[in-house]
DNA sequence: GGCCAGGACACCA
DNA sequence: TGGTGTCATGGC
């Protein structure tokens, strides 16, 4: 168990820039987005959202009206086409049973929401918590491979992966949808400049951050 | 030309 | 429960 999250958040809010992390308030592209992105660059994920945006426009109705072979060219750029457009296709199936109110399904109890997510073939524990914090505004801590990095650096010595990380963080509910939000684009940041490699990591401020594992 | 990028899943022991 | 192969593209 890790004692000093907090700590950690106001150490990252110290050093990392303030920015958005999506460069969009539109949420079925957010959403679209935390797919397209699953083990894929940034840039590849950009090209399959303009070719949705210029042929659909993010509107859920068309994107499902759209044959599995159009979307799947449209969003070929991001790899893996074939099984994200299944996933997106599930996915707003699902939401459509709630008329497409993304209010409706924000208020649904953040853990059994999670469940629900996690039921959709093609979302993980990642896209999920995604979903939740930036698409349904719920907090939750995104313990990705840059959170896993980060730990690691920080001096967790057995091997993490998703589940192990966040069943050591005391995530707080008390954090809100923007803290999660913050917390998880500075940890990207922070890995992205920092923690490609040792030596790059013994140059950026967190290197003499210290973890207290209780 | 090999390697990587904000995963998820089926299959196996 | 935990490890491995598979799904795929574009940029560096």
């Amino acid at each position: 168990m890790i004692a000093n999250i907090d700590e950690l958040y106001e150490a990252l809010k110290e050093v990392m820039d303030d920015k958005k992390w999506w460069n969009t308030d539109n949420l079925w592209e957010i959403m679209i987005g935390a797919i397209l992105v699953q083990n894929t660059n940034w840039r590849n994920v950009d090209y399959s959202l303009q070719n949705i945006q210029s042929e659909v426009g993010f509107l859920p109705e068309k994107i499902l009206l759209l044959e599995d072979q159009e979307l799947e060219k449209l969003i070929r750029p991001s790899g893996f086409y074939k099984n994200k457009s299944q996933t997106i296709k599930r996915l707003l199936k699902w939401l459509k049973a709630y008329n497409f109110d993304l209010e409706a399904v924000a208020a649904i109890d953040s853990s059994k929401l999670r469940k629900l997510l996690l039921e959709i073939k093609g979302i993980g524990y990642e896209t999920a918590d995604v979903l939740l914090v930036y698409v349904f505004k719920k907090s939750a801590f995104i313990a990705d491979k840059y959170a896993q990095r980060l730990f690691q650096c920080l001096g967790i010595e057995e091997h993490l992966n998703y589940q192990k990380l966040q069943n050591m963080i005391p995530w707080s509910e008390t954090y809100t949808s923007e803290a999660a939000q913050n917390f998880h684009g500075w940890i990207v940041d922070y890995g992205q400049q920092y923690l490609k490699n040792k030596e790059l990591w013994e140059t950026g401020p967190l290197s003499t951050f210290t973890l207290k594992i209780i």
